[in-house]
DNA sequence: AAATTCATTATTGGATCCAATAACGATTCA
DNA sequence: TGAATCGTTATTGGATCCAATAATGAATTT
């Protein structure tokens, strides 16, 4: 275990083998380190990992129900090849799902306290924006405000299967809610983001509204409002 | 590895250990045999089931995933309890995740190949309820076909992400779309299903006049009909 | 009586090894 | 030249065992 795991430590504790196996593994596929179809072997990650089977097998198991990768029956596993259809069929999920959620909580109105929460959420984004313009660190905090927003409508909505549902998008590239494609320095994206904060805005005051069709029509639009970018496709081709 | 385990071979093939285990555990758990919180430990289960640890691990983790089981950290597992409202939550997520599939046929229409499936489909529909009884054997008929018929549209939608979403709802109780949560004799249930088969005839029909919203609407009510049995919820409470 | 500490136990994670099987490539036959 | 067969290799599945750690209950202290 040499100081690259160490490194990979969450919350200041060093993660198992297992976990940081897993970690490795997610990220290589996202990076595009195999080629679709190439050969993953648990002997092979092993070594070149340098623990032993079991978490390697414990790690492609999972990765196998996340979609990530593919049983090659007894010749191991490979990358899925994702292609512009998978990630556009995801994002089309992603928008009824998290239109259902929008619908639920419009249907049946915010308590006090989800209000407060999604007040306090939507206030952190129009802190990113105040300024009309954008600095290097908050694409990061948009990251993390984007996030906690898609995170906490799901939360709200009081159906735990939309989330389940979600988890397969959250591991694909640029279907999770989280997917920035950003083609450009942070100042130039300030459009794009505030667009998106935007779309947050209007979900939340059709909610509030309790016009249950708009909302759910306005969170379906903004994840679709992903397929826009340019960038999003040239890779998955 | 007894008769038992020989029975469960499928296809005339013998199954692997890990095969058994997983199957035997979902049975155990769809039937109740362990109480919503009980401790389902590795070792235990495994000599229960007369197997290592290790298939036994490698299918607590897949039904972890699955949501059946939910890990007690070092404790082991339980079996997760499934509320009337985890049920509903993910009728209502199979609802809109199949009027997805609806609407994207009605869309791009069928190509001749797929109108032809359908029709072979629902053919097979009218004919188990052309006699306007049932008898034994036309439940088990009615299930294979039902099982189909959803295969067929999600299959047919060309987006396998919505396939992947409802693997989920596959492995829940009720929530599945060959549920079939029958309360009577057979010859008794022949409104009930014959009402089922209507709505998958209702929901071609508006595909083929390319109306997406009454496709889209009709699966989701389709889906919602299994929240009116009444034996749906008094296992779930 | 309540809180704290400690020893023990139960449990999973991972390492190692062997068995079983599928896949592959070379050889042989028609 | 193509098909069939066979031997070899690569790979996963599972068994066994040990290490690590969390949980539990008893004993001690306040």
């Amino acid at each position: 275990m040499d100081d690259e795991w160490n490194a990979q430590a969450q919350g200041g504790r060093r993660l198992k083998p297992g976990q940081h196996v897993i970690i490795s593994l997610r990220r290589m596929i996202a990076e595009g380190s195999f080629r679709p179809g190439e050969r993953i072997a648990e002997i092979a990650t092993a070594e070149a990992l340098g623990v032993s089977r079991m978490p390697v097998r414990t790690a492609l198991r999972a990765l196998e129900a996340e979609g990530l990768v593919e049983k090659l029956g007894a010749r191991g596993y490979a990358a899925r090849s994702i292609s512009a259809a998978d990630i556009h069929g995801a994002i089309e999920v992603r928008g009824v799902l998290e239109g259902l959620a929008a619908r639920r909580l419009a249907v049946r109105g915010l308590t006090p306290a989800e209000d407060a929460r999604f007040a306090a959420c939507l206030a952190e984004g129009e802190a990113i924006f105040a300024k009309g313009t954008l600095a290097q660190g908050d694409v990061d905090r948009f990251h993390d405000y984007n996030l906690a927003f898609h995170n906490l409508l799901v939360e709200a909505s009081g159906n735990p299967s939309i989330g389940q549902a979600l988890e397969r998008n959250d591991h694909l590239p640029f279907a999770s809610a989280v997917a920035l494609a950003l083609e450009n320095e942070p100042a130039d994206e300030f459009a794009h983001l505030h667009s998106a904060h935007r779309d947050h805005l209007a979900v939340i005051a059709a909610i509030r509204l309790g016009d249950a069709p708009a909302a759910e029509r306005g969170m379906a639009e903004h994840a679709r409002a992903a397929l826009g970018s340019e960038r999003l496709f040239q890779r998955f081709r």
